[in-house]
DNA sequence: CGTCTGCTTGAGCAAGATCAACTAGCGTGG
DNA sequence: CCACGCTAGTTGATCTTGCTCAAGCAGACG
């Protein structure tokens, strides 16, 4: 087999994602099944109404994992960033849809090649059982935030925790942004899928993101982006610490 | 190797648990580094104050997964029944601890032993992935009931959960068991550990449970057990149909 | 410049938390 | 075997947080 200009050379998740802890003939295997798409804001990229089984990890963007109820009900059970892997192998059909919650650029792969690609290579479904344990930890965490968290405090947890994915993607993409600098974050969610995700309603999410103005611990500055003035005091709130300020 | 008699030919989760799934080579790999241990209720079984790294299968009780705070706050995250997996592979001490919620039980592997056997069988690892996968999507499930669902939803989904796997452990225990009869159902965890897991209080857990009564839908007899009389109104609640009786 | 959608702000309400007795299993020891 | 006492559980009264309903506001786009 002879050695192509090879299309992941350039991914700028290429040392980040599943494929940077696999050797590197599963590499190469998995570049051959792999396809770049782009899927716009809003589209369902798997579960549900999407059309066959695919398995993605996500180049840029940020990924929404959907618990719908018959009744309408929706509670976001996970966010998946940069080189983050989406897809559920082995599935009976979960509850869970993945929707893009910003534009994505995904590293896609078709349900069939790649669960048979997982069969054959030992290496690669070690490093998916890393990754997903991973995700194991974030949603017992979040059941956490959930179950015990005040509303203050759930607002807070969610910036930093978007601040910190954010930076840590661009961070990735180009190096050397100033760590300590206070960067103006566009949140990928809206208000209400904010809500949706903290299990509050979008008048409550407003109304913390008043109070956090109000105590200059963020600035708000358009609809979705934000910069955080005080990241020290957002830690404290969202742990719990919560001064009687 | 000679066949010898084998302790795992007896167990009774021989046919569902983790060994079921791997090649008779890896099984047997399994029971060389296998050991039974009681554990009484109430010791921690991994994670936190545990000494060593282990992994488990339970073989009879219920173990409850806890994720505590610096503060005394606990969440249950998760409740692992006969012939579940107990433990966090490849692990950088994640803050959920796991507690035997009754006697145990348990078919006990070193931690070191068994990481190494991981390594080697690619099967054993596959059939972990999709114990870990179910394990995940469970999380997730358990993500809506905390962020959605009103307490009564919540007493009413933990009481089917509970009855249908202490039911489903009977089942494998001595099969026969007229299927629709209603069992007097010990609950694995206190008044207060099922608020801990719902995340409600004590006082709320008990009125639910009192509404349940006087409604006929259970019955209670002794401090921990209980009896399902309409197992159909147990699941309207549950989905949040909730008649105005 | 207007409209439309997403966000903010306000007033009142309800579910569940909190605080406080009180009761009932269950184990112990007489 | 029964009385005692301890702890888990129940029940009641009140309070708080975040939800609900209802306006009003502002950034994005034609």
């Amino acid at each position: 087999m002879r050695h192509v200009p090879n299309k992941c050379d350039s991914c700028v998740v290429r040392n980040r994602s599943l494929c940077s802890s696999v050797s590197a003939e599963s590499a190469c295997e998995l570049q051959r099944i792999a396809h770049r798409v782009r899927v716009p804001e809003g589209r369902v990229v798997t579960g549900g109404a999407a059309l066959g089984k695919t398995f993605s990890i996500v180049v840029s963007g940020v990924v929404k994992l959907v618990s719908n109820r018959p009744d309408g009900q929706r509670q976001i059970v996970g966010l998946q960033f940069a080189s983050d892997f989406v897809g559920r192998p082995f599935g009976e059909a979960s509850s869970v849809t993945a929707e893009a919650a910003t534009d994505l650029e995904l590293c896609s792969f078709s349900g069939h090649a790649f669960e048979e690609l997982l069969q054959k290579r030992p290496d690669l479904e070690r490093a998916l059982l890393r990754r997903i344990l991973n995700d194991l930890d974030a949603s017992r965490d979040w059941l956490f935030l959930l179950g015990r968290k005040s509303a203050g405090e759930k607002v807070a947890t969610f910036l930093a925790m978007i601040a910190a994915r954010i930076a840590d993607a661009a961070a990735g993409d180009r190096s050397g942004l100033k760590s300590g600098a206070m960067p103006v974050i566009r949140s990928p969610l809206s208000r209400s899928e904010i809500a949706d995700c903290l299990s509050l309603r979008l008048e409550t999410v407003s109304r913390q993101f008043a109070l956090l103005k109000a105590r200059g611990i963020i600035e708000t500055t358009g609809r979705r982006t934000f910069v955080v003035k005080d990241y020290a005091a957002l830690k404290q709130i969202m742990e719990g610490v919560e001064a009687a300020a």
